[in-house]
DNA sequence: GTTATGTTATAATCTTTATATAACAAAAAA
DNA sequence: TTTTTTGTTATATAAAGATTATAACATAAC
């Protein structure tokens, strides 16, 4: 799977890197038990430092999406905790919706949108 | 309209000023046309600098929540140009449900967040 | 005239981000 | 066994962003 990163995004490289994978996850192209490229592998590949390949992984780690093995590398090892998922999703939701009642976006609009991400994904 | 910083969060101090102000107009706390205290008074309320609460402020115009007046001060002004509003939401939309499609949460699931929400702010 | 407004400028400090080397123990591969 | 590769940790440095601190300006309100 190719990871490409904007050096000129307001984004952190090490985010770009975690957001492109967690999409390659939700698109399929990347699987449960998968292994990414190593940190070294990674940075070689995309062009950047290792530490921040590794900073992503951790993030990642952190978030329940990967595990980390010194014998196998990261593997995509999603830890599902359900009721957390859901509260840190409801937590994001709630910065975005906000933004879009202020614009006068309806809930409705709003399930357009959801439609249309889940179709891109699924 | 009470504003509280947390000042071991992660995030951004001007960016939970703007974030809470986006809420408070979407819970109805702050309506169009409602002038804010100005960036002096406002820092002193919440007792951080006025930089900060320009900052704000600033991030606020630019995405057409209010505008910046030197006579009134900071008004709530929505500028409604939907299409960019349904575009930025799509965006930050995709990184979020993204993560949620790792975590197995269905479509469903995320209607159910999103009705929770918009009872919460409406 | 005085006050309050947004705005701009400059500087200092701190945190975050990204890179660069280097080293370590553990496991895999040769 | 030796070599290589793995994640991990430790420093160090440079660049960028965030926060605070003063200060000043033109404009409008009082």
């Amino acid at each position: 799977m190719l990871i490409k990163v904007d050096f000129n995004s307001e984004e952190a490289i090490y985010m770009q890197v975690r957001n492109q994978i967690i999409m390659g996850i939700a698109t399929s192209q990347i699987h449960e038990g998968d292994s990414l490229p190593s940190v070294r592998q990674m940075a070689d590949i995309i062009g950047i430092n290792m530490h921040t390949v590794n900073k992503a992984y951790a993030v990642l780690r952190e978030e329940g999406i990967i595990q980390l093995d010194r014998r196998r590398g990261a593997v995509v090892a999603i830890d599902m905790n359900r009721l957390q998922a859901l509260a840190d999703m409801k937590a994001q939701l709630r910065a975005v919706l906000a933004k879009g009642i202020c614009k006068n976006i309806t809930k409705e609009d709003v399930y357009g949108l959801v439609d249309e991400i889940f179709e891109e994904y699924c």
